[in-house]
DNA sequence: CGACTTAGTCCACAGTGTGGACAAAGATTG
DNA sequence: CAATCTTTGTCCACACTGTGGACTAAGTCG
């Protein structure tokens, strides 16, 4: 069945421009209507006419006169920050977080809610206690909720594939927020938002690169040409339980040598524990050892790997959607101390040759 | 420097829906009006100006009425196969061919040059004859040139940036052709364009796919979320000197066991040759003597690979691009016997997995 | 035959971007 | 200081687009 794409009307265009002004405005911070006219190539007229609906919608605002340049001076025009919000949820390993985010990706409001024992309908429970707590103090409309979780995901339709962490199989998980919320919500796997916001805002700022997450379990994430890439099974990426140590460890998913059982933080700590003959020490105790020059720590790493070292992430990671022209959150993912493999560069030079 | 979308006008709206409307009558042959506009979501009003356009235009006619149904029988629109054509030249390693190709995809002509000691620049001369020969016969226009060069090309400007084969470096032969013939011409790397005509017009139809191309060098192309996946460089799918095989034969590129070296049609050959104790055969005797059920040609096979087995492959592969609605071949690439590597599955599968 | 349905066209209409004219407001020049 | 020029922003007539209703032509069905 092949898509056909939809018609054009009138309507089209103006929407179109009204998002090419608006993030216009928005990335160029205070500017005049002239300006906006020769950067985008519309006329002053037609710029005038759009800016004019988006003062309306509150999109836009007028903050003062800018220098002249020998002629009249220019009013200047700006996008509130406080516009729109824009929530995201992450369902982490160790605690469910989630956000209000305004325009200027400054968090309004963060909330936490230790994950605990994630059965089922209790992990949803908590996801929406989550959204009660966040939706109550915007003063603006929020334009929609996204959320990272871990596992397998259908992005088209929202719904979390499998997600052993939480024992979800088929949740269509963005259905029911969306029903309960009325927001439109995007469901995305963490790993691949990871990856998509690293292309927004990371300082790799490149059009095809492979992001690396690491924590109880091992995922990854491609942004090809500029756009995520999920493969025809939406679950590229996901090399957690690709077999690195045949014979190794047993995994979570019943077999062997999994990726996860040797490079996992969980595995790397309990190895650590192993060679200093104690229990295994917390994230933070590995990092804070790892940061004074443990050798033993610096110095751990797993079988047949050697690529696999220390390091820690704390970033506030973000999927941007078309709302309005904005593009918005459509996931905040991993906050937390994390860590990446170094063989980022690796994988990204493989997939470029081959 | 962030690239800002052009503006959109009402303009624009009408070519959307006159591609689509055309598209449309394409695709499914012979159809009304009404019947596409169904399908378009359009209004039958505009539809039916639309047409009238394309009736102008000579790019649709009416081919008599069709069946009724329950009430004034339809008029049955067709675009005819004629109304636009396309060149396509690819340049081989053992000649030049180039075809002009009508909107059904078929060669009305075909012509070929014998590439014989191609540098530099005998080699653009033979392109121009070809064209010569080509561009002379077309009673209707020709809405571009579509060239499939092997090496590094720059897509953009149609440069090929290295093509040892033909003795080319940095040759802006888009610029070239495109100056001399006053039409569009878009060059690509001919791993690349196969990998484009298996996605549109090959028996597998999936949004990501590998396709690798085999003769006298070796090269893939990577189709990934439907569109051609070039690499930061443009060099994606260029795995001919990817060493497989470590003190293995020397390369032209200077090193040891590249992959041409050891699974190239050349290579294979030339093996064959030294097993039988004899010279080597040409491509056409082994192919004979594979399909005879020669045992030594069966198992012919390049030292730690294991995947390379013998085949081949007669097809016309073109990349179809966007001109006047129309997906036009924009290169066609690769006839005769070609041989193809089995791992195809394999890189995809990999590719699909991380 | 009459009622109904479908295909295609005609026309008034609303929405869109354009380009020219214009006024407002500042800089530049004599 | 006054005249001139430049730039900004707005207003208006205009051409173009898709829409929806009315209408005609031409079929089917009972």
């Amino acid at each position: 069945m092949i898509r056909r794409p939809p018609k054009a009307t009138v309507r089209d265009a103006r929407t179109h421009n009204e998002r090419l002004v608006l993030s216009t405005i928005y990335e160029i911070g205070p500017a005049s209507r002239s300006h906006v006219a020769r950067l985008t190539g519309l006329t002053r007229t037609t710029v005038s006419d759009v800016v004019g609906d988006l003062l309306k919608k509150g999109l836009t605002r007028e903050v003062g006169l800018g220098p002249s340049r020998r002629g009249k001076a220019p009013i200047l025009l700006e996008v509130p920050p406080a516009a729109r919000h824009v929530i995201g949820i992450d369902l982490g390993e160790r605690a469910f977080r989630g956000a209000v985010v305004n325009l200027n990706g400054e968090m309004i409001k963060v909330v936490e809610v230790p994950s605990g024992d994630n059965n089922g309908e209790r992990a949803l429970e908590r996801v929406n206690q989550l959204l009660d707590r966040l939706l109550g103090s915007t003063a603006w409309p929020v334009l929609g909720i996204g959320i990272g979780a871990p596992g397998l995901i259908n992005t088209e339709d929202g719904t979390v594939v499998q997600a052993v962490n939480i024992d979800w199989r088929g949740v269509p998980l963005g259905a029911i927020v969306g029903a309960r919320w009325g927001l439109p919500v995007y469901v995305i796997n963490d790993s691949q938002v990871a990856a998509l916001a690293e292309h927004s805002f990371g300082s790799v700022r490149r059009s095809n690169l492979v992001a690396v997450k690491v924590s109880g379990g091992i995922g990854a994430g491609l942004v090809l040409n500029g756009s995520l890439y999920q493969g025809d099974g939406q679950g590229a990426g996901e090399i957690g339980h690709t077999i690195v140590a045949p014979g190794g460890p047993i995994c979570q998913c019943g077999r062997r040598g999994c990726l996860q059982t040797v490079a996992s933080t969980r595995a790397v700590l309990a190895r650590i524990g192993v060679e200093r003959g104690t229990p295994p020490p917390s994230l933070e105790a590995a990092v804070a050892s790892f940061e004074a020059g443990d050798e033993l720590v610096r110095d751990e790493r797993g079988d047949g790997l050697g690529v696999v070292g220390l390091g820690e992430v704390d970033r506030l990671d973000e999927r941007m959607h078309h709302v309005d022209g904005f593009r918005i959150p459509e996931a905040h993912a991993l906050l937390g101390a994390e860590r990446r493999l170094k063989c980022l560069r690796r994988l990204r030079g493989r997939i470029g040759e081959a």
